[in-house]
DNA sequence: GTCTATAGGGGGATAGAC
DNA sequence: GTCTATCCCCCTATAGAC
């Protein structure tokens, strides 16, 4: 009774969960074949090489963040938005995983081109969201206008990316946190 | 002519340098070998295995930072230690690089014991630092007073770890001056 | 301190049968 | 779609000569 590309989606779920963990380099196909009972031959079968399968992880990350985004769109409060968004963080850090950026962001130098390209998409996607969102807030007078909305921008996407990296090293949720009521502290009118 | 640790200095650079381009799994003991001209079993000779070479990087980090923050105490002024202290990671990221908490933490989940403590022992002295100093900078009237020490504290750090991925990320230093810039204008009266 | 040589294990990837 | 079998490479680490 299985779909068709059930074993694909099995694949890219167990990825998701060693990248967050412990980075892209840090599991094999035969590691994800062994989870799933199968064999690393039929792992190359879904995905041809592991570029393929970093680049496939990528393009989910940024389709789920799209379609979450087309979710919020109109939701006439730039402050509810960003308190969604960062309880994606919050939950990762509670369960002391990482962003897809952190994880495969430690890795950059040794990233194939096509993941790099994917990550540096992604990472574009969010911040063109999160600036849309500040600039709406900050004309709503739901955001703080001081300085330029690019800095503000920047502020945001590293507090979040080190957030969850640091909650985890330190081996506590809380100071993700804490660094994000600060952050909406400093955002919020 | 070479003093007796020249090998085992050159080492530790040579190291520091991969895990700040690419992580601390990106380089094998061959690869430091090669970079200095010997065989990998001498490498072995100065560090038994990589998990002591993990924690002698991280102890040289930690001693680094407590070296400079002694250098600086008593300078009289927070804002002028915060913003000496932002150089650094200013620097890392016009260099590509990215801190040692993001290197190690991308991977925190398969990092041996010991190199795990010594992270956590790094970041604990860099936070106790910084809490101090934004602690002194309020008392002095130079660091704004809003909201709890502790969660400002977290802002900070994530702020710099995250600033330098995202920078390498998305391949301009710039995003990683922005955000600091922000975060000096949140954070200074 | 550095070497050669090697043990013992994983890694990505492919060919070809079923 | 999944399998067996395999190639060829890299990894950490050690033994023992020099």
């Amino acid at each position: 009774m299985k779909a068709v590309s059930d074993t694909r989606q099995a694949i890219l779920e167990r990825a998701e969960r060693y990248l967050q963990d412990a980075g892209f380099s840090s599991f094999s196909f035969r590691d994800l074949a062994a989870d799933l009972g199968i064999k690393s031959a039929s792992v190359h079968y879904h995905f041809p090489s592991k570029e393929a399968l970093g680049v496939a992880l990528l393009q989910g990350y940024r389709e789920s963040f799209e379609r979450w985004a087309a979710s919020r769109r109109d939701s006439g409060s730039a402050q509810a938005d960003l308190v969604e968004w960062l309880r994606y963080y919050r939950s990762l850090a509670r369960k002391g995983d990482i962003c897809a950026g952190g994880a495969f962001g430690a890795e950059y130098g040794e990233l194939p081109e096509r993941v790099r390209r994917e990550l540096g998409a992604l990472l574009d996607t969010i911040r063109k969201w999160v600036r849309a969102t500040l600039e709406a807030g900050r004309k709503r007078g739901e955001i703080r206008a001081d300085g330029k909305l690019d800095d503000q921008t920047a502020l945001v996407l590293a507090a979040v990316q080190g957030g969850t990296q640091i909650a985890r090293i330190t081996g506590s949720p809380k100071i993700a946190d804490a660094a994000f009521e600060h952050l909406k502290a400093v955002l919020f009118t």
